[in-house]
Parts: structure tokens; sequence; C-alpha cells
DNA sequence: AACGCTTACGCAAACGTTTACGATGACTTG
DNA sequence: CAAGTCATCGTAAACGTTTGCGTAAGCGTT
């Protein structure tokens, strides 16, 4: 491996010059800027990141710990910050959580000691340990997705909103037992999404009913069992909102599988939209997430974080388009 | 920061010590050692990979470029990447090199300026400059899905024996004419997909008609319009066969506006599977790649060239699974 | 001729680790 | 009791950069 002493050697000047050139730091005579240059192809020279980082104690990387295997909607996410992170001359550390807070504290520690200048991380329902690791090392952060608490920078989408309009759509085409298919309990984005729901069930003067809400984890198995209480129900709902992603695949499977269909047997809303729903069947009404947008919103609010780390805590909301489609009874 | 020689003086002992106890490097008595972690934890020290890769030439971390962008598909990639990643101790720093060759190289000269031990690549069609670069600077590299040649380590799916088993399973429904919507021009897969299935037809005492091939880049918009060409054929295909995941969804779509209903109205079988593919309508048959599984073997192969660089380059291959639903034509 | 100001660069001390050698003392051993 | 053996630890030189000071030469001023 070439190192810059060889550079300074082959182009005879000191190793402070080589570095001047490289970084366009100080001003060099044009001459002796071409030898350096010269010298650097020559030999094939390519910076050593790490040197540098050790000295500037900066390694211009972000690490992003979001547990893309239990969520398809986190890697649009990715999408998003890879971009904005590469745009702002940032690279990307990434590490996989699983959703499980023992391992969320060790990707994070990990990361922590690569000396990344920050970090994103979408945090599991107990985020208790790995936020006061956090802190304690002053580890510039924001978190995703889900939300800690305001005196953090934190982005996400609308949730409460969103899923009082998917309520209101559906009572508006005449339901009036509405079920709810909630996600993880603890997750902010559940409890927000559930106080939709409620909202949406009382703004229409309708009554609310515990035995409506069928509560799952993340995963899609526990919106099928969520989905089959529902339909066994004496008195089962005719139209379903669901609380995610993960919700939906699993309610839409236990439908199908109990042979009914959407929307002349139940209509559907559902809350996170997917890149080819236009192909699943049926065409689901949804709620779609600026996913990109909150991944590159939250590389910019950690960026701004890290300039000046004093700046007041922020947590940016960005709002929900409403894709209409036909599950929720319309016609097409 | 505190640093080693904090944890030293506060444990009373030299940074040798700490070293050695923090790595297990050698044996301390275990009064020092606890003295040593008494003051680890109480001044609250972190490890600095930095400084410590910069003297062992070591960072422990792989670097990932695939455009995660274009395709989906190589989201499941990353994750098998990222999960045996951190199961043999390493770091992943990821990269989109936005299926651009330009943005190719430029992102692997960043991984190797952060001096990533290895890269795993998803070379553009015209990786020469990316694969020069790597070469010059003897980085481990191991390619991944799309093939660059024999002399380096790649991974990939099984391409050319599973198209012809679409066509086969196609023709043996009785199908004469079938169709191919085939990839970006260049690509390895492209071509490999592309021979599966001219295999397919001479088995099948077919004669090969090239109006029924038509290509497309691995944009959707560009199969939409490839399968368009196809159905205004003087005499369409009754069946179509498509090469990827982003060709499928562009071909369904083409259908679906053309008022073509699967399988009664044209039969079809896709190279490549979804993760929610059994509610898309129609339910498709098609060939799942095991992607996670590529993604892991990849990370072994290149641990294991960087554990030994003089072994001789492999190529694996690994098998493809064919999923039978309905689209084809058979019953449920 | 002495002075100061520029311009252009070099010296060397960090940055926080790892690790090859050496050093120290206590204990055996003959 | 001298010498050798262990067990335990410290010294200091790397690793490849960045950057605060310094310095030397050239030139215009008085």
């Amino acid at each position: 491996m070439t190192t810059m002493v060889d550079v300074a050697r082959c182009a005879g000047v000191s190793v402070a010059t080589v570095s001047h050139v490289l970084n366009a730091t100080r001003v060099v005579r044009p001459a002796t800027r071409d030898a350096v240059l010269h010298a650097v192809d020559e030999l094939g020279y390519t910076h050593n990141a790490l040197a540098r980082s050790l000295v500037t104690s900066r390694t211009q990387s972000i690490g992003l710990a979001v547990s893309t295997v239990s969520n398809p909607y986190f890697t649009e996410i990715l999408q998003g910050v890879e971009s904005q992170a590469l745009a702002s001359g940032y690279s990307l550390l990434i590490a996989d959580p699983h959703d499980d807070p023992e391992h969320e504290l060790t990707v994070v520690q990990l990361l922590h000691q690569r000396r990344v200048d920050g970090v994103i991380v979408a945090p599991s329902p107990t985020p208790d340990a790995m936020v006061g690791y956090l802190d304690k090392h002053a580890v510039p952060t924001v978190f995703l997705d889900r939300l800690v608490g305001e005196e953090y920078d934190q982005v996400c989408a609308e949730n409460e909103a969103p899923t009082t309009q998917l309520v209101d759509h559906l009572a508006g085409l005449g339901h009036r037992r509405i079920g709810f298919v909630a996600g993880l309990p603890g997750l902010s984005t559940t409890t927000e999404r559930l106080a939709g729901y409620r909202n949406g069930i009382a703004d229409n003067g309708l009554s609310y009913d515990p035995a409506l809400v069928a509560e799952g984890d993340s995963k899609p198995e526990s919106a099928y069992r969520a989905t089959r209480y529902l339909l066994d129900l004496p008195e089962p709902p005719t139209a379903i909102v669901t609380a995610n992603n993960a919700m939906t695949i699993g309610s839409l499977r236990a439908l199908r599988d109990a042979g009914i269909t959407v929307p002349a047997g139940i209509a559907i809303a559902a809350f996170d939209d997917f890149s080819w729903a236009d192909l699943f069947s049926p065409r689901l009404t949804a709620i779609a997430q600026p996913s990109r947008e909150i991944g590159a919103a939250a590389v910019r609010l950690l960026l701004s974080r890290i300039e000046d780390p004093a700046q007041p805590p922020r947590t940016v909301r960005l709002d929900c388009t409403f894709v209409h489609r036909s599950s929720c009874g319309c016609p097409d």
C-alpha cells in the first residue's frame, strides 16, 4: 500500500505539501502541484480515510440501524437515507437490530466504535438501553418512524389523521362495524394509529367496541390470527382497517383463505402502501407514507445536529397521501 | 472522548496492559484485569476501531455495492449479506451505484478509501473501469448476480435451466407461441435466461421466432412497452415468460391495461418471485431465486478470499426453485 | 542597506491503538 | 546462594494522516 510519504518522496516535496494539494487546503505553486498529482497516479496512491479520520476525528459516515428484515417499508427508507447521505458526502454503515432490544444495543455500540459521526435508529419497543448508551456517549442521533421523546431529534410520518381518514372513508360508505388490526403494542406508531382509529369511530357517531380491535406484533402471522378472530366474532365487522404493511399481508391472506372476497364480502383499507399494490388482488386502498422522504429528512436532520450539537431537538412529521383504489368498495 | 491512556492511568497500569485485557491477547493477573475493567466502565471507555484498524490494517468491514434502487430483489440479497457479515464479525458499508457505470466506479473507490477488507459488487453492464480499479489495487472482491469472468470470485443463481423449465411448463400446457420479455442487454443474467428460453423452445420442437422476444432495460416501463409490442403482433403469443422482477411488473400492468385476463387470455410464467406474489392477481407461477442465500454465500466466499488471497477463483451457482401457482393456466 | 511583507513550503507533534522486546521480581533448583 | 524459570507487566515504535508553527527566499520601500 503506497502512502503519502511515498508520494512526497516521488514528487520531491514534504508530506505536508502532498496533504495540502490533495485537500486543496492551502495554495501551492502550480508546478509542485502538478508534480504531486503526477506522483499520485504514477504510484496509484489512494487516500487512507482511516488515518485521516484518526486525526480529524470525523469519519464522514453515518450509521443506520433499522430492522429491514422485519419490515419491507424500511428498505425504502434505506434508499432515501443512502442517496441523501451520499449526496452530502457521507458514507453509510448499516446494522440490523432484527427488532431485538438486546441486538439493538450491540449494533449501536458497533456503529459507535467505528466512530460514525451520527446514527439514525428505528427504535425497538423497549429502546431504553440503546437510548441510554447514545445519551451517555453524546452520539448525535435521530430516531426514525417510532418516536421516543420530544427531547430527541426524530422524524416520522403523520399517523393519527391518516388513520382517521381511512375510517372516515369506510364509514362514509355506510359501514357501522369497522374492525382494526393493530400493530406491535408499545410502538408510537401503533398507539397513534389506534388513536386515529378511535377518533374516526367517534367522529362518525359510532360507538367504540374494544372487541373490534385485534392486536398483533409486526409479523403477518399475527395479523392472520387477528383477522380470523374478527371474522369469528358473533357480529363480525363489515370493514377492516389494518395498521401497517405486515398486518395487511396477514389480513389479506386470512380473508383469502376464508374464502371472503374483497370488497364484496368485506371492505379493506390499509395503513402503508406497497410498491406494486396495483397488482394486488384486491387493489388496495391505502395510506402511503413518504418513505424515501422520511429517510432523506432523517439524514438532513442528523447532519444539522452534527453541525450544531447545541441546537434544540426537533420532531419532524411528514404528510401521508391517501391512495384510493378499490378494496374499500368504491368502483374502480 | 476517553482513551486507553485515560483508562491506563485510572487503573494504574500501562496502555499495553489495557490493550491486552481488552483483547484477551495475553494473560494478566486477575486483580489488574479487574482494575482495568473497572476503570473502563467507570470512565465509559469505548474502543476506537479506527485507531485499531490503522495499526492492524484490518477494518473488519466489507463494502456492498448493489443498485437497490432499481432492483427490489437486491434488498433480499442485502439482508443475506448483512446477517452473514454480522455473524462473522464484520460490519457493512453500503453504497448504491444506481446502475450507472460512472457512479459505480466512484462508490467502489469510496469503499476502498475507507479500507474495507473486501467488496461485494453487482456489476453494471459495463463494469470495466470499476473492475480495473479493483484489480489494480488488489481489493478482495466477489461479484454478485451478474457475472464478469471466471477469473473472478462470483456467485449467482442458475439462470439457464430454470428459464427452460418455465418454457417447458408452458409448452407442456399446449402453448406453441411463447413470447419472451428479456432484460437489460449486456448482463449475463439476460444472456443466460435468453439462452434458457431458446433451449426450451428447441426442446419442445417449436421453432424459434425472433419476433417473439422483446427486449427491455431493467425498468418496468420498458417491459410495459415490450409486452404491448408482443400483443400487437399479427400473431401474438398465447403465453409469455418474463425475464425478471421488473419486467414482470411491467408486463402484468400492460396486460391489465389491455383488458387481458391471466391466464384465460394469456398465460404468464416469470423469472423471479415476489415476497407477496400470492396476493398478486394473477397468482404468479415463477422461478424463485435463493436471494438471501446468494448474499450469504457471497460474504462467505469473500471472507475466504480475504483469508487466503492466493486461492483459485471460484464461481458458485445456486439452485432456484419452481413455484407453481396459477398464472400459467394450471388449476389453482 | 535594512526592513517588512508575501509566497511557498517543510518540521514535527499529534490522533489512539497494537505489539515486538525487555525488564522486574519471586520462586525454584541444585 | 547463584542462576535459571516463570509470571506479569511496561517501553516505545509503528500505522498514515492533518495542521500549527517556522523558515527561507524574493521583492518593494525608504
